[in-house]
Parts: structure tokens; C-alpha cells; sequence
DNA sequence: GCTGTCTAAAATGTCAGACAATTAAACGCG
DNA sequence: CGCGTTTAATTGTCTGACATTTTAGACAGC
């Protein structure tokens, strides 16, 4: 392993991409040991430094995982779902909130997608996908709930929708566009008028879940889409008008 | 800013994360100076080795950049949209290689997401959306066109189909499942029949979207699923076989 | 006053060397 | 054989130095 001496990028980031370059094209497997950070060093014929804020770089995007200690190293770490689903979520975030996305744009997008998991999530959901859906429903019905409290119930209802398809590789790239939506979301005041809608939907959407219809799912989650986007825009105007 | 004494963890990724928190949060905005790193090294007691792992921690998930010179320093930085999907695309493939999700996971994924993408992408689709497409078509219909490139084409025409959305949000998350899935196919031996049929369902979905007739699009989607599905468990079987 | 040049300062990037902390294996001893 | 102890390997942190890059400001000349 050589780097380019003309290149002017930092030394770290050329060291990090080919470590990195290694591991996802395969030339590493899962668990196998990097050599030590002085071999490194030797090897890109750097100081030890530089291969640690390498090192450092890779461990930010879960790339690798050190252990210290006489067989300690950096070892080419699994991806796990948990951490990937977390990254995702913040990376979708910020990318909403720094790039002021505007909420009908992400709500299209949220929705568009959830209809998609519907017709799977009402042929396999599981009793426990439903009674999620049945908690959630009924806390969202709860006097004095805020309206923090109402949007993350509101999100964990969605989130078993998604899961009730029983894809984990569509529940991942979903989390994304449901919980990035919550910033914007939280920016709505509910009225208990707009709740009822909403818990009635849901209770529309639980029910044809569980029923296996999920053509009713899909008019109610329509209906839902539809509803949202009238309450941002409301949100919105309030906004504006302030 | 101080970090918890008591915590067991790296320093650097205690530092980061405040810094990161801090960024998140909305408590400093983009384009923002943090303090230098001998002021950080100050602020939190640590080296200013310490500080420097941290803030490559941060530079390898985009959120910071830095400068040199006088007025250099790092910034926080706007998280644009090519990088988080290069990000997310890295990411999408590295979980479901390390996890070995299996091809039909992925590929129900794959196709639920983009039929959820083909109703707005009818109403949608620009000239130039769909002469990409014809072009991917064409190039997939050349002779001789290796099994990878074939691929590359069909990803190509893929995107293009979802970016007819015009939905930024939805984009960006689809890339992930669409590319994602790249490697999988590429272990899938196309012949020149599997080729054709392939072909012609692309053909009807472009002409579908042409037309912005969503149901047809619908339906030529959910063949090309099933048919990818089961070009995919022939790949498998021949690939347990050997 | 204007302009171009030079210099100093500030900041990141890199290096070398040291020591601390941690961990597992090797070793010795009863 | 079993059980502490030592030892070696490795990462984590610190210190100080120097290189490189960039800008602001001083300064000279017109």
C-alpha cells in the first residue's frame, strides 16, 4: 500500500480512502485485523499521527472498531443495522434542516414511500406490529399530551407500519424519510380537532392492517398525506405571518 | 463546553461528539467558525492532538471543513446532497454485503420503493428523463455489452425513472436501495433472452411514463420485479451448484 | 492617495518521541 | 496442574517542534 506523493489532499484522508477502499472492496473481511498503527506508519511512510487521525476518520463511519491491549488493533468492523439506521437518520436530518427542504416536498416524499410498504406490511405484519400500532393510537388519544410527545408517538405508529412489511433493508431506507420528517413535524400545533382526524386514520390504517386489506390502507394513508400537507401549509402560513 | 471526566471512552470521540451535538442541535450554523484547535484543546483540557482526532472524526461525516492559513480554521459545513447520497449509497452497500441480505430482500426493497416513485414520476418526468432513459435502453440492446456495463445501464435507467419524481427527498432516498442492489446483480448472468425481456419492460415502463399513463408503469414494474426475483434465485441455485 | 511588495502572525498539517493504560500471552512457582 | 506475576504489544494521550498555507497589515515607491 502506496499513496500518491504528488496529491496536495491531506495526508490523513489519502491514507483513510485507501484503508477504506480496501475494506469496502472486499480485499478485507469482517473482524480481520489492520496491521498496527506504527506498521502503518512504516508502510505509507508517515509519522504514527497521521495514520491515527486516518484511523480515527474510518471509526467515525463505523468502518473499523480498535481495541487496546497486546492482540488489540483495528479490526474491520460489521455495519450494523442499528448503527446504520442511526447514522441514516442523522445524515437525513441535517440534510433536511441545512438544505431547508420544504415540508410538502418531504412529506410527498414519507408518504409516497409508506404506501409502498403498506401492501406488505398488511400481508405480513405480526400481533405484535398491531398492538404497536394500538398503543401508539391510544397514547396519541391521551388528554394533555404535548405536541412533541404526539409526533413521536406519531412516528413510532409509522415505524411499525414499515416494520409490519417485514424488510429490514425497507425498513432502513425508510427511517430516513419518516424521522428526518419529525423537525418538521414538531413545527405543527395540533388542535385536538386535527388529532382526531389523525387518530382516526390511524385507526383506519391499524384496522385494515390487521383486516389484510390493504386497499383501505392505502385510501386512508392517501387521506393522511392529504391531511398533512394542508396542516403544513397552515403551519407554514402561521409562520409566515408572524 | 466540558466533557464528562468519569466517562471511559476516547477523549477524541467524547470531543466529538459534544462538538457534533453542538452542531446538530442548531447551536452553530453553517459556515460558522469553531475555535481553534488550540482553543479547543484549551476549553477541554486535552492535547491539541486529542482536538485534531476529533475534528477528522467530524471531517469524515461531512460535517466539519477546515482551512489553513490565518483565517482558516474549521467550519461547519452544509451537507449537500451529491455527498450524503455518495454516503448513502457506501453505506446502503456496506450493510447489505457485511449482513448478507439475501437478493430477494433487497430486490422487493428495490422494486416496492420505485413503484412507489412511478405515479409522481408519470405526472413529472421531464424530456430529458426520458431520453435518458431511451439512451439506457439503447445502450442496453448493443451487442457485446458486458454483464457489468448491462448493469450500470439498467441502474442508470433506474434513476432516472425516480428522479422523474422531481422529488429531491425521495431521490435520495431510493439511492440507496437502487445502487445498493448493484452488486447483487452483477452476480446474475444475463443472457441475450434475459437481456430482451428485460428490454422490453423497460421499454413499457418508458412509454408508460411517456404517455403518463401510472397504471401501466405499475404493472410493467411489478413484472420486471418478478422477473428479476427469479433471474435472481437461478443465479443463487447456480451459484450453490458450484 | 494608490498600488504593489514584503513581512509577520495565525492557523492547520506533519513529525518525533515519550509515557500511560490496557490486555493477553508467556513465565515461573508452589 | 493451577494460579499469580511479569512482559510485550498495542492503542491512547501529551509535548514540543517545524512545515505549509493564507491573510492582514506595514511599508515603500510612485
Amino acid at each position: 500500500m502506496k499513496i500518491d506523493p504528488k496529491n496536495k489532499a491531506d495526508l490523513s484522508a489519502q491514507i483513510a480512502k485507501a484503508i477504506r477502499d480496501a475494506i469496502i472492496s472486499g480485499d478485507m473481511n469482517v473482524d480481520e485485523r489492520l496491521p498496527s498503527e506504527s506498521e502503518l506508519a512504516d508502510q505509507f511512510e508517515v509519522s504514527r499521527s497521521t495514520v491515527r487521525e486516518a484511523l480515527k476518520r474510518l471509526a467515525a463511519q463505523n468502518l473499523i472498531r480498535t481495541q487496546r491491549g497486546a492482540t488489540g488493533g483495528a479490526f474491520v468492523r460489521r455495519l450494523s443495522y442499528d448503527e446504520a439506521y442511526a447514522q441514516h437518520i442523522t445524515t437525513s436530518t441535517l440534510l433536511l434542516s441545512m438544505n431547508a427542504v420544504d415540508f410538502e416536498t418531504a412529506c410527498e416524499a414519507r408518504f409516497a414511500l409508506e404506501r409502498a410498504c403498506a401492501p406488505l406490511s398488511s400481508a405480513r405484519r405480526t400481533p405484535d406490529h398491531l398492538a404497536t400500532m394500538r398503543a401508539e393510537i391510544h397514547r396519541q388519544a391521551q388528554p394533555g399530551l404535548s405536541d412533541e410527545r404526539f409526533c413521536d408517538s406519531d412516528v413510532a405508529f409509522h415505524r411499525a407500519l414499515v416494520d409490519g412489511a417485514g424488510n429490514p433493508v425497507l425498513s432502513y431506507q425508510l427511517a430516513g424519510a419518516v424521522e428526518a420528517m419529525q423537525p418538521l413535524m414538531n413545527m405543527i400545533t395540533f388542535t385536538q380537532r386535527n388529532r382526531d382526524v389523525i387518530i382516526g386514520l390511524h385507526t383506519r390504517i391499524a384496522d385494515a392492517l390487521e383486516m389484510q386489506n390493504s386497499a383501505d390502507a392505502d385510501t386512508a394513508l392517501a387521506e393522511l398525506t392529504a391531511y398533512t400537507l394542508t396542516l403544513g401549509e397552515e403551519a407554514m402560513e402561521a409562520r409566515a405571518r408572524r
